[in-house]
DNA sequence: ACTGATCCCTGCCAGC
DNA sequence: TGCTGGCAGGGATCAG
């Protein structure tokens, strides 16, 4: 599944395969891919609109937010988020597969594809900067690797929630780009279990809480990201980082620090597995 | 302020 | 073998 580092390495890829290229043709393949800045489903006259708008505009820039890809078409954006198992390719073989939903053809003959087995990735159309405002994209909170994301700030939103931490750590609008893999490793990091409200941790404990995000999430993306299930970047490469996980998804097996057998529960609505004796 | 359920969707796996 | 049911997962949304 995406997250931070995983979508931070497929941009980095695409960059120089998209930026500059116009598209000359956008092949719509299913119906409820594209949605409006509020998240609603485009009818079709207005997909049809929105189609004819983008042709022939170039890809002027493309970068990412916590764990959206933002397009920029000249005066358009188009706000991706792959969710579970979206994925962009320029593979041919991979261009009459059943799970390819968008095919944008540039005018150079090459083309960038969207596949995405579950379909629960969405584009967002923003025709204007008003309406970037209006998407959830710009409801995020800082960065986790900008220099926003201070050991202040972490501090402060700690200390004011009642939150457990691996809810905290989940949520967009407080940090950006966390998910499920990344928050757990974080609290194996930290030694802390991801039930503890917010504001009962220590000063120690938060910072290091700190740290894990950062460098957890800097080593994912050193690694390429984490492919766990299918996940695998802008050419068809697998990452590394599920060879670094110490305890995602490592139900019933025993911690590598000190033999305790892990614990695996819902904790925040989320499978989660800890440490029973390292993480307090 | 926060929690929990629901929805979207398909692949995969266990159980029969 | 082939069916069925349950589960996984990010995040929006809504009820409590």
């Amino acid at each position: 599944m995406p997250e931070l580092p995983e979508v931070e390495t497929i941009v980095r890829g695409l960059r120089d395969r998209v930026i500059d290229k116009k598209i000359i043709n956008t092949e719509l393949r299913y119906d409820k891919l594209f949605r409006d800045c509020s998240g609603k489903i485009l009818d079709q006259e207005s997909r049809d609109k929105f189609i004819k708008t983008i042709e022939n505009k170039r890809i002027t820039d493309l970068r990412r937010r916590g764990k959206y890809i933002l397009f920029q078409l000249e005066d358009i954006n188009i706000i991706v988020h792959l969710r579970m198992t979206g994925k962009f390719s320029s593979d041919e073989d991979v261009l009459n597969d059943k799970h390819t939903h968008l095919v944008f053809w540039f005018e150079d003959g090459t083309f960038l594809l969207y596949n995405d087995i579950r379909k629960f990735g969405t584009f967002q159309t923003a025709l204007c900067s008003e309406d970037i405002l209006k998407t959830s994209m710009s409801k995020l909170g800082p960065e986790p690797l900008g220099e926003d994301f201070t050991l202040e700030y972490l501090t402060a939103e700690l200390k004011n929630t009642k939150k457990n931490i691996k809810a905290f750590l989940l949520t967009q609008e407080k940090i950006a780009g966390i998910g499920n893999i990344y928050a757990d490793e974080v609290l194996f990091f930290a030694k802390v279990s991801p039930k503890r409200p917010g504001n009962q941790l220590s000063d120690k404990e938060i910072k290091s809480i700190h740290q894990g995000v950062i460098e957890k999430l800097r080593m994912g993306i050193e690694a390429g990201g984490a492919s766990i299930r299918n996940y695998v970047n802008e050419s068809g490469e697998k990452g590394n980082f599920q060879n670094l996980i110490k305890v995602y998804g490592k139900k019933g097996e025993k911690c590598q620090e000190c033999e305790t057998t892990f614990i695996t529960e819902t904790v925040a609505g989320r499978t989660s597995t800890w440490c029973p004796n390292c993480q307090k």
